[in-house]
DNA sequence: CTGAAAGCGCTTACAG
DNA sequence: CTGAAAGCGCTTACAG
């Protein structure tokens, strides 16, 4: 199939290529009756469909943009990029998804494919370890934005959790039913900015409670050693007696270890995880979560960049949206049988 | 930032532009060292970066292809992607991912736009109600590949899970276990084509055993009515003693119910899924699934894809590639106490 | 070994 | 109300 080019279409209607053009782009103020008609007409014969790519070259806008995730298997993520997608499909964007894997080099040769690809804008989940390019985006008024971490002192807008906020919800929950030992697991290689919020929420509802902090309950793993970092933990002298996973992938390793070791939950150990997961309601006992409004946050993140992409403003507001984390309490986090307290 | 172009570069390094587009595209076999060198610096020192739009337009090709998911929220469909993004990353290729939500509007709409955009092939999870396009495309040679479902009569190279097969996996465990009360229960809206292969598995699998079927304990229902089709079933003059959940959100349901009525798996209620789930191993009890190689279908759907792109072959093949599933036995589908059977 | 020229399929002032 | 012409930034025969 020879492709049918506007060309074509102007000689068969009898109109020039700029009459054609005018009539796709709906710019009709000028245009005879007959005219459009007959364009119509002849395009409908053809069947022809623009080509957008010649469009993109000419106006300098391709309606694509890019992101970047660590790995879209990851419940964030696609939560993240199926917000993104619905805005986007809004405005007749479309996205290009692409799986970093927490590795920089691979974060650097999608933008720089991206960019030479000149998709409109991104949004970037990122890695962190590219500084000169965020950097160079940011100087060449590139619009992008960043989700789930900040980066260093580069303005780029960002769309993130608010991170202590949902360590403290969990750990003030643990302390009003009762309990003072409490650790919590987070991941070493995902999300360093986020690690460190929860971890310093995690230390400043202990300090608001006038709790003294234990190192040994911080726990700080990767994903493959959460199993032997959970064994550490309940062997120490005085093990906490409550938990808060750090994320869902945490959570899962949390349950294993809790199943294989026939631990009991909430008796022996409560736990609250952050991030919501599938199984959260109808898991025994059911879990108590922190939630974070993935979507909304996908959402937030694809109308700052539309609109920067849009309006060319916004650039260098530097602001950080942050999301409120909601505490969803069930039967994990439960109240300690032989507490000594009498809250209610 | 004014863009940098090829003209820019040609001037700077007194060549032609035709000759820093040999550079680009490594055709050295007759370009002088020093011109070589002289282009290679002044790219860097311009920090030129060549318009992939502008060549696309001249070569008809954007190395960028389209996926249409029914949700990128599903877990198929995240694994899917997720393998046929690593795979075109391999050849450079770009995926734009699109969610059609089950609608056969919003699915047109995508294939329409994706076509304007010169996509340069398309994987298709399909509604299955847009056979005039899908036919059209044929027709014209449009490199496209279906994934999870076929569509009549159309010769689309297809790539599935043997759906039968996955059933029959199930079932036969099941009866392998003691088991003749045997329900299943699948999605109407999703997956047309794998609800009724799995149901065919089902009935083949019982009569191979000479067990008469009970079409009652066939339930087809939209994913809201999970709960009371549950109840239905289990309020029937002789329930069913084992049931196969036909994907991961109809076992979701299910578990829920589950807890909800207090039903004790196996005991009371043997449950096999189909599609595993990130909870399969730890849940109480560990859950029996029939597992899908979603991660190797998308990957052979995007070497499909590829290849017809690259070697403008194997157009017609009307290949079916069926991938098998993998029964992995866990405790959910444990023989019945009270078993009269003695098997070992 | 390198350059001039045409062309990919559009859009957009500008002229009439 | 419509058309001729230039141009977006590349690639590619072809000539020398």
């Amino acid at each position: 199939m020879k492709a049918v080019t506007m060309a074509d279409v102007a000689r068969l209607a009898n109109v020039s290529k700029s009459t054609v053009s005018q009539y796709l782009n709906k710019r009709f103020d000028y245009m005879g009756e007959d005219t459009k008609k007959r364009i119509e007409e002849t395009i409908r014969e053809l069947d022809y469909r623009p080509n957008i790519v010649a469009r993109s070259l000419k106006q300098k806008s391709t309606t694509t943009i890019g992101v970047i995730v660590a790995n879209i298997l990851h419940t964030f993520s696609s939560q993240v990029i199926r917000a993104i997608e619905d805005i986007c499909h809004e405005s007749d964007f479309h996205v290009i998804v692409c799986n970093a894997d927490d590795n920089p080099v691979k974060e650097r040769k999608y933008i720089e494919m991206l960019r030479a690809k000149q998709v409109d804008g991104m949004i970037i989940l990122p890695t962190g370890d590219n500084v000169d390019i965020y950097n160079e985006m940011f100087d060449e008024k590139y619009p992008i934005v960043f989700v789930d971490r900040t980066v260093g002192e580069i303005p780029i807008p960002s769309v993130i959790l608010n991170n202590e906020m949902a360590a403290d919800l969990g750990v003030q929950h643990f302390i009003d039913n009762g309990y003072k030992k409490i650790g919590i697991i987070t991941n070493v290689i995902r999300n360093i900015t986020p690690r460190r919020g929860r971890v310093n929420g995690y230390k400043k509802a202990l300090e608001n409670n006038k709790i003294s902090i234990n190192e040994q309950y911080i726990k700080n793993l990767e994903i493959g050693k959460v199993q032997e970092g959970l064994k550490d933990l309940l062997a120490l002298e005085e093990p906490p007696e409550a938990i808060i996973a750090g994320n869902d992938l945490i959570l899962i390793e949390v349950l294993k270890y809790v199943k294989s070791k026939n631990i009991r939950i909430p008796t022996d150990l409560a736990v609250i995880g952050i991030d919501d997961v599938s199984f959260s309601t109808f898991y025994e006992p059911a879990l108590t979560i922190v939630e974070q409004p993935a979507y909304e946050i996908g959402k937030k993140a694809a109308e700052l960049l539309l609109y920067e992409i849009q309006k060319k403003e916004l650039h260098g507001e530097n602001a950080i949206y942050q999301f409120e984390p909601k505490l969803v309490v069930r039967e994990s986090s439960k109240r300690i049988g032989n507490s000594v307290h009498t809250i209610e």
